[in-house]
DNA sequence: TCACTTTTTCAAAGCGCTTTGAATGATCGA
DNA sequence: TCGATCATTCAAAGCGCTTTGAAAAAGTGA
């Protein structure tokens, strides 16, 4: 059932029936209604590409998903920033699509899916620091939002990040409050934009408790499960070990968390541990008292909130800047807790 | 730049460039270099929905997320599943779509997914025991793909499954085998078809072992850290508690673990676990001597066959049915051990 | 009743592409 | 040299929708 097909049907012209299912004022109440009514009797729904090509909107987000760096694809937190953004799409009309490139053709990528008409808008996840994509989309002139921000990047663009840098400074003096003077720092690749914050934040922290930076107490890689436990454990084997570990991400803490059990060590009174908590849906840390003391910040709701800033970018493309910064909260669990007075092992 | 603007530019007709581009064989080989020089010079691209209007086909397939059942949205095998099928659609030219609806409305979502011509196929994740949209879908007689199968659901329609059921018979075998008369089950939702044949598949190895299946180790619900730790616990505190534990998922397990380690308990001899473990990039079972023994399947292996059949399907529509049962191969790690002789506690 | 608004409806053009059917030019055997 | 054949190219129709500009219908005041 097309439009003209409809319009026959009803003994209207195309223009009518379209004007009428659209909510344009030129079209009497009661042929509105009829026309209403026999759409969706015969289930009529427009067909989207048509209605693309003659309105010049694709009513379209697109995400691109860089091939090779799975890690960003697969990373755990996207699934709950995509089931915010795909919900708020879907409440203004907008279909999501996603898009696979390699890392060499990512702004290849971009420019397919605009010069092909395919989106309107896309949104860039996981920038690094000094994120080229960035300048690119600049340049292209299309509309984006940046989940997270890039050091190192000038230009004004539209973001919304969390504050990694005050929340990991934040938690750091959180710890050296309790007294901890060796505190460890297990981060996300430091090529990542929020990696890069949480570690200044980190170091902020430290500066601010008047306590020097340990290069053997910072390390950067893929946030898995073993890497928290392999690092856990490198350190405990120290003769100066950590009384207190910093980590990036909830996923690392649970190795961290065995490696710790592992060496029979308790959690919360031998060494505390505090995790940033992206709080994903399936990884509920606790559910009436938290297992870890955690920064804590939704990344569905940052979806959401992306969503939105962009569809609104997309209507007015000419609006000046906009950016959102989330802070994150300090939720204490039972991970942390005073230093021990002497160092045991 | 669109068609016209370049082949005005060339000298040539509409015809002839748009031919001279998709390859066929009709047009002059000096021609044909002449064109792609130039649309590669000038950054041609055809328009997406342009072409699919004329062509009738979308080059998108779609895939519609339930927003209530946010679990299997935000699922973490979801990531890696859709990482395994969008690469594959890039292979062939396709571009993957989402869609959200509540969960009254998903047979509205597909029905004006195909009617808007927005797809050219969808795959159907999740599916649950007798799942209401595979008749829909097959009502509606468009092309999809089913990431496991459904119970109870005679027709007979493409899907792509790992033998939940003899995985985890041959898993409680093992378990058997070892020594083990108290065996658990920690499992997803039962109304979701794989967590239905794992069940199946448990029973039938308990049965083959001539063990008396006990409701009291056999818990369901939504697969979380929290729930298994929660489960191991409560279990542990019976009077005949297990001496090992079936987990449905890696992230349950890891709540199994830590409720050992809290009772001071050592996985693998004094408790033997197996998970089911997906593969998933970011939760790796160790990286030598994997942690948990585990029945392993790749999801995103799964995502990427999924998208080669159902692009299959979409090029030859009349073709027969076809499905692919995946084997999960049973890894030995260090969580599983000979049953203790006499019981602890 | 008539000229003039205002409301409602319509025919046709246009969005950018593919594809049909025809035309042009080149090639070839007789 | 000429009709037939093949290789190239082209003009135009059509995909299903929106939107412009015009026409028809209805309403209004004098």
């Amino acid at each position: 059932m097309n439009l003209k097909e409809l319009s026959e049907l009803l003994g209207l012209s195309q223009t009518t029936v379209s004007r009428a299912l659209n909510g344009y004022p030129e079209v009497r109440e009661e042929t509105r209604i009829r026309v209403q009514a026999a759409a969706a009797k015969h289930g009529y729904r427009p067909n989207s590409r048509a209605k693309g090509l003659a309105t010049g909107r694709s009513m379209v987000i697109g995400h691109v998903i860089p091939s090779s760096s799975q890690h960003e694809m697969v990373n755990p937190i996207f699934g709950d920033f995509v089931a915010g953004a795909v919900q708020k799409y879907a409440e203004n009309g907008y279909d999501m699509m996603f898009t696979n490139a390699d890392d060499t053709s990512i702004e290849e990528a971009y420019r397919s899916l605009f010069q092909r008409g395919a989106v309107d808008g896309v949104v860039l996840q996981g920038p690094k620091v000094d994120e080229p994509r960035i300048e690119v989309l600049i340049r292209m002139g299309v509309p984006f939002i940046v989940h997270g921000r890039s050091t190192g990047t000038n230009a004004s663009y539209d973001w919304i990040d969390v504050n990694n840098k005050s929340s990991f400074k934040r938690a750091t003096r959180f710890l050296a409050d309790l007294g901890h003077r060796r505190i460890a720092l297990i981060n996300g690749l430091e090529d990542m934009d929020f990696a890069h914050r949480r570690r200044d934040g980190y170091l902020a922290g430290l500066a601010d408790a008047g306590l020097v930076p340990d290069p053997a107490l910072m390390r950067s890689a893929e946030m898995t499960e073993v890497y928290g436990h392999h690092e856990t454990r490198d350190m405990l084997g120290m003769d100066d070990p950590p009384t207190a570990i910093l980590c990036s991400s909830m996923i690392p803490a649970i190795g961290v968390r065995r490696a710790l059990e592992e060496a029979g060590l308790n959690m919360g009174s031998d060494v505390s541990v505090i995790a940033h908590d992206d709080d994903l849906s399936y990884l509920k840390n606790g559910q009436d008292i938290p297992i870890f003391t955690a920064t804590r910040s939704s990344v569905r709701m940052a979806g959401e909130l992306a969503a939105e800033m962009l569809i609104a970018r997309i209507k007015d493309p000419d609006a000046p800047t906009r950016t959102r910064l989330l802070e994150a909260e300090l939720v204490v669990g039972r991970s942390t807790g005073p230093a021990p007075e002497s160092r045991r092992r």
